[in-house]
Parts: C-alpha cells; structure tokens; sequence
DNA sequence: CTAGAGGTTGACTTTCAGGTCGAATAAGTT
DNA sequence: AACTTATTCGACCTGAAAGTCAACCTCTAG
C-alpha cells in the first residue's frame, strides 16, 4: 500500500494517502474484473486489509465506484482545461485533446469505467453530470473545428461519440506492459481519429 | 412474447420461439441495464411470465448471457461471410463489413455486450474465442488493405480496435427512435472510421 | 371427454457478498 | 507508564437474487 512518506507524522495525510490507495486499486480491480465480480474482500486481500478495514476509508462499496469516476473525470477536466487556448485550430485543439486523454488511460492507468448503472441516485447523477460536461467540451471543440474549416462538417455527437467510444475500448483490451506501448497507442489513436475528422 | 403465428401447432417450434424471445428481451434489459443490475425477476415479468417459468426455456442466467454474446457473434460471422469477395480491394471490402456491423446495432437491436468476464470456464471460453475469430476476420481484411495499398500502413491491432471500439461504446449511447437514426449513425461511422484509416 | 404431455406458478431453499460491531492492537501524547 | 486516539480484525447479520420443486392449469390427440 502506498503510503505518504514525505508526511509520516500528518495523520490525516495518511488517512487520506489510504484512502486513495483504497480506491486506485479497487479502479484496477473493476476495469480488469468489472465492479460486480469484484468483491470487497478481493479488493481488501489485494492490499493486505481486512474487508472491515476497508470501511475505515470509505462508506460503501458504492461510493469506491464513484470515486473512480470522479477521478477519471476530474483528471479529463484537467486535460480539458490543459488545452484552453493550445492549437491553432479546432483540429489542433482536438488532437491536443485527445492525446491528453488517451495517455490518461494507458500512461497513468486511469479506467474510463462503463458501470455507470451501478450507481444510484445522487451519486449516479453527478457521474452522468460530469460525463455530460466533457462531451460538451469535446463537442464544442469539434464545433469550433467545423467554423474554422479544419474538421469537416457533420454531425457533432456522431463525430464524437465514435472516438470516444475508441477510447472507452481501451479499458477492455489495453494491458500495460504487453507488447504495444501506451505512447504507441495514444500516437496511433490521436492520428487515426483526426483523420478520420479532418477536412 | 412473440409466438410463432405460423407454426401454431408445433410445440418444438414454439418453444424454440419462446427460449429465442426471453433471450432477445434479457439481451435488451442487459444492454440497457447491465447483466448484473437485471434480475431475473424482471425479465421475467418483462415478458408476463414468472421466474420460475423461465427456467423452463433456459439453464441459468448465465447461459442467457451466453446466448446474447453467441447470438451477436453469429450474425458478425454472418456479416464477415457476406463480404467474401466482395469489394475491389481491403479498403472496400472494410466498408462493407463494418456497415454491416453497424446495422446489427442500430438496425436489429444486437448489442455487444462487454460482460464476458461474469461467464465462467468453458462458456466464457467459447466466447472470447469467438470474438477473437471476428477480430482476425477484420484484422486480416485491414492488413489485406495494408498490402494491396488502400489503407494506410500500421499496427493492425489498434488500427483495428480503435474503430471496433466505437461499435462497443454504441450501446451505451445508442437508443432506437432517438433524434439519430440508425442509417444515419452507420453511415457516419463508416465515413470516419474509412476516412482514417485510407491511405 | 379425458389422459397425459406441455407449460406455469407460488412458495421455498440456498448462496453469497455487502455491511456492522465490539474487541483488540498499534501509535502517539503527556 | 498511563492514557487517548487511530487502525484493524474476526465474527456476525442481512437482504437480495439465483435457483428448485411439487402442485396446478391448459392444451391437443385420440
């Protein structure tokens, strides 16, 4: 388990290195196994806890579920903003974007996880909020890409789901350390779906 | 249910009307849903009948699963069979399939499930075997491109899995009688997904 | 009309994974 | 050392959903 060394003393520095640790591996878990075929126990034994430990870090195996999503979204959010006022066009824009994305998922191991049905209410809301705003984004971009003369015209969600959907594939087959390379990957992608898009 | 209004009398093809159409109603609920936020309970009302009679035409939830995914994989090998030498070259012969693909999305409400990791031992066998027949049907028809010089040269692997991703993340976003109709989404698909990967 | 196969059911059992709890241990403070 | 707070655990509880079963309708053939 990864703890936090640089504040050894800083309990709640600790709690929340944990807590996080918690959630990072039980993401691993889920995008391998999916959430349903991955029990509280597997997630516990695979950082030496105990399942009630577990709930020392976190209030329910649901609420693990969110904050994977919350995490990948937050960090596109990041990758969103990253790219505000990059590129000359919306096509640079995009591909800027795009790469951003794919190295989220193969280089820093992030999962984009489908489950989203898993989740109930409120939780299950705000993920569909947050997916909701980064299609908006990438829409916008690729909008922005059709004024501009780089991206050809078409139909916007079309346009972006297929690529997305690429993207959301990866969690179901990529493995890290097999026989093609993350950066391989996002390069291929990053090309393959702008010229799929260009003018 | 759909019953066999043709064959009133013969029970054997009834019940095989019957068994096909709790699969078809399950593989919708699990495409909408997810395998395992659908109980049986509710395919089973779904279709006006009781759990128990359920058992009637199937072995065990997860022999329907295993149905859904054998039935999506036979109407692929189907659609990979129709392309046989047709097309003037890979490029072509592409399009055609992964029209093809499209259409038993959108057209005929198959859906690739990604659920493969709830089967166990010979039935998830059988269908990760399957889909990786599927995989090198079109793989060989890219790397074909490859050479007769359609398609632009590269990995083969993530040029394919790239588009094929965009068919999985169909199911998610895709719904019937929505603001975009199936023909349209297919033939946007197949302009992005030709577009690049031609040389 | 009725026998028996086809088809259906309510009520039951079983299993398993999520979640709880009070006790036990470790770590930090005085 | 004594006391307090942070963690962890074994054992237990619980509910939901898969699966079973004996009895019960309902056809159709003869």
């Amino acid at each position: 388990m990864t703890t936090n060394i640089d504040q050894p003393f800083n309990r709640e520095a600790q709690y929340t290195a944990k807590r996080l640790a918690v959630i990072r591996s039980a993401a691993g878990a889920f995008r391998r196994r999916g959430y349903h075929n991955t029990s509280m126990v597997l997630i516990a034994k695979s950082l030496g806890l105990s399942k009630a430990a577990l709930y020392y870090y976190v209030k329910s195996k649901e609420e693990i579920l969110y904050e994977c999503h919350i995490m990948v979204y937050g960090a596109m959010d990041e990758a969103v903003k990253s790219v505000r006022g990059q590129g000359e066009n919306g096509l640079e824009k995009l591909k800027l974007l795009y790469g951003a994305f794919a190295a989220l998922m193969t280089r820093d191991g992030l999962a984009l996880l489908a489950d989203v049905d898993s989740l109930k209410g409120e939780f299950q809301a705000t993920v569909l909020a947050r997916r909701g705003k980064i299609e908006r984004a990438v829409t916008r971009i690729v909008e922005g890409g059709m004024k501009d003369g780089s991206i050809k015209k078409s139909d916007p969600k079309v346009t972006v789901f297929f690529f997305m959907g690429a993207l959301n594939w990866l969690n179901v087959w990529y493995e890290p350390g097999g026989r093609l390379s993350g950066e391989m990957i996002a390069d291929a992608f990053v090309e393959q779906m702008s010229v799929g898009v260009a003018s």
